[in-house]
DNA sequence: TTGACAAGTCGGAAGGTTGCGATATATCGG
DNA sequence: CCGATATATCGCAACCTTCCGACTTGTCAA
């Protein structure tokens, strides 16, 4: 009886060491700052200060938040001069947002 | 030309409050044995015990999962004499395992 | 009532994250 | 070259999270 199972169609469980890595992702994003730029760079690329200014943080902590999500693969960046362009690289950041903002977006 | 604003079609910004509290509920759902739990949650309620059984820890640190969840309203709980089930409330988490499943779900 | 079981709570050690000032590197204008 | 600007890096203090053993509470069966 300890065994039920839940028989029915069981939708195959992701593997631990996936769910490991997606946790990582999760936490990347789980900061209010990234995902403003996140949301912000849906709609295309922005350079380090403009994205530090629209958070109202210095641009050196901008720079910081915007390595920790390149390293997991959600932005990669361009430099033009002495400025950094960041764009999003991880497509399914676009229904993520889209989650997010279904269940914070509007009213609450 | 600092001041460029992307003009077109702004979809607006969702507030910085609302992604702070964004922001909370993504760092409790990224954790492995908390998405681990939601996977088998959406299918069915499960007691604390199978839960732990399935994520390969005590039952006390399930416990704790749990609560966790429980706090950020994803989950409530029915205690049925000695056992207590949980299940999911937040209808969203359904869509976001799926964006979750999408990335990491499959191959890499 | 007693013993076993299920779940929850507490305190602490280890490690991770955040924010920040100070500093470094690179590029531009003149 | 110089000074200003843009970005990145470093080191540190404060805080938060995770895990774990020990313990408590509540429920069942006999």
């Amino acid at each position: 009886m300890a065994t039920k199972t839940k028989s029915v169609s069981r939708p195959r469980l992701t593997p631990l060491d996936a769910l490991a890595r997606a946790a990582e992702c999760l936490k990347t994003l789980a900061h209010p700052h990234r995902l403003r730029m996140v949301q912000l760079l849906l709609q295309g690329r922005y350079t380090v200060g403009e994205l530090a200014e629209a958070c109202g943080i210095p641009s050196h902590m901008a720079s910081e938040h915007l390595r920790l999500m390149q390293r997991c693969d959600f932005l990669t960046s361009e430099k033009e001069g002495r400025k950094v362009f960041y764009l999003i690289v991880e497509l399914h950041l676009s229904s993520m947002m889209t989650c997010i903002e279904a269940r914070f977006g509007g009213k609450d």
